[in-house]
DNA sequence: TGTACATCAGTGAACGCGCGTTCACTGATGTAC
DNA sequence: TGTACATCAGTGAACGCGCGTTCACTGATGTAC
């Protein structure tokens, strides 16, 4: 009495998990890659993102994250991939939601590129600061795992700046480079804002890019 | 003879330093912060500039450092700070030596900013990579220290920016929100260049994003 | 229907390492008398 | 000019910690006969 009994054998932090059954062992898997992108939300910090904290969270003994991924990296590398998946997706769905108008479909990619990035900023800084990237060649991660991660999401956003100038709302005399331009104008906006705490932004400081960077004539 | 004798009171990898004299305790700081800049340069990655590493590479003992910092924290403000005044005065040069034209100054002065990102591209990243900021209310490192930190150089952008559209060859309805458009696209070219291996730049990319977002006339 | 066995999912203990930080110290250098 | 002393710059050993990784293992689950 006096002190509450100590109960050891469950997990203080995570909860504690059921085991999976024989040909399920994969959902551990996709609880691990959720696990590292919690703690990268929460954190903000990707060296907090480690292993054995990973583990912690997902609710299991470190080595069992092995039977999954060959390193840490390679957890890594699956976050990236999955948020460039997401990226892609809500980029996609932004496009079928929006109206019929070259303008409006540009202007909906682009919010849902810049929504992404406020949504998600720990996952959005990991995508593009590179610094998961210098272990390659070291182990398991490979340069053509990385190389296409964003050429999808470019493409499309290429695509819907290209109906802008069949549509004759937009100029253009190179498209390629226009819509690079352009990406790089939003990943700018993007990544300041989900790298600094405060920063006086111009109100309209996104139709200023996007309508600046992809010569939309003026409405 | 066959083994080479060992020589085990030198420093392995740095080299051994010679101790300062009296009054001149505060050079061993410049050191520590400039072994911060090489191993930041050099491996690309903040997570290895470890206190540690630091005094390694300044041929120190670990210990030695708190005399000049407070923690590792404040060692990579130290490196930022001086990096954001290294940026301003490079600008500065740049703006020096342009020509007198206010279209070449403020290429000089955007050719500047992006050559600064591709000569220190580590610095770059941990300027603006937003990582060593959540320490910030833990220990020593303060907001304060850190809130006008890239300030000089954007008013040094907007007032170049400014003299465009004074001088006829630029147009800006709102000068401070166009410097900063103009100053996110360039931080966008600077910090992907700055992070990826390889990714296939358009030849043309910084004058079409520089020449776009400060709305100069076509030449 | 029962039973032996192979497989599968995950564990517990242990390892060596580098880290940040502390502590009492050393020894050279300048200063007061 | 000499000497005791305070100061200053930096050290060496040690601490506890969390990390990634290894190893042999456990015990539930499905399968072959």
């Amino acid at each position: 009495m006096g002190e509450a009994a100590p109960t050891p054998t469950s997990p203080p932090p995570g909860t504690a998990r059921a085991r999976n059954r024989r040909g399920e062992g994969g959902r551990l898997r996709d609880d691990i890659v959720a696990a590292a992108v919690e703690l990268l939300e929460e954190t903000g910090d990707e060296s907090s993102v480690t292993l054995r904290s990973i583990a912690r969270r997902a609710g299991v003994a470190a080595p069992s994250i092995y039977r999954h991924f060959a390193d840490q990296p390679s957890i890594m590398l699956a976050v990236v991939q999955q948020a460039f998946a997401m990226l892609e997706s809500e980029l996609r769905s932004a496009l079928d939601t929006a109206g019929g108008g070259a303008r409006e479909r540009l202007f909906a990619v682009c919010g849902a590129y810049l929504g992404f990035a406020d949504k998600y900023p720990g996952r959005y800084r990991t995508m593009f600061g590179g610094v998961w990237m210098p272990d390659l060649g070291n182990g398991s991660v490979t340069g053509s795992d990385v190389s296409s991660l964003g050429s999808a999401s470019l493409a499309l956003l290429a695509d819907t700046l290209g109906d802008c100038v069949s549509a004759g709302c937009a100029t253009s005399t190179d498209l390629t480079a226009d819509a690079v331009a352009l990406w790089l104008g939003l990943h700018g906006l993007a990544h300041q804002r989900s790298a600094t705490v405060a920063f006086p932004w111009p109100p309209d400081i996104a139709e200023r890019i996007i309508t600046t960077l992809a010569h939309l004539d003026d409405a």
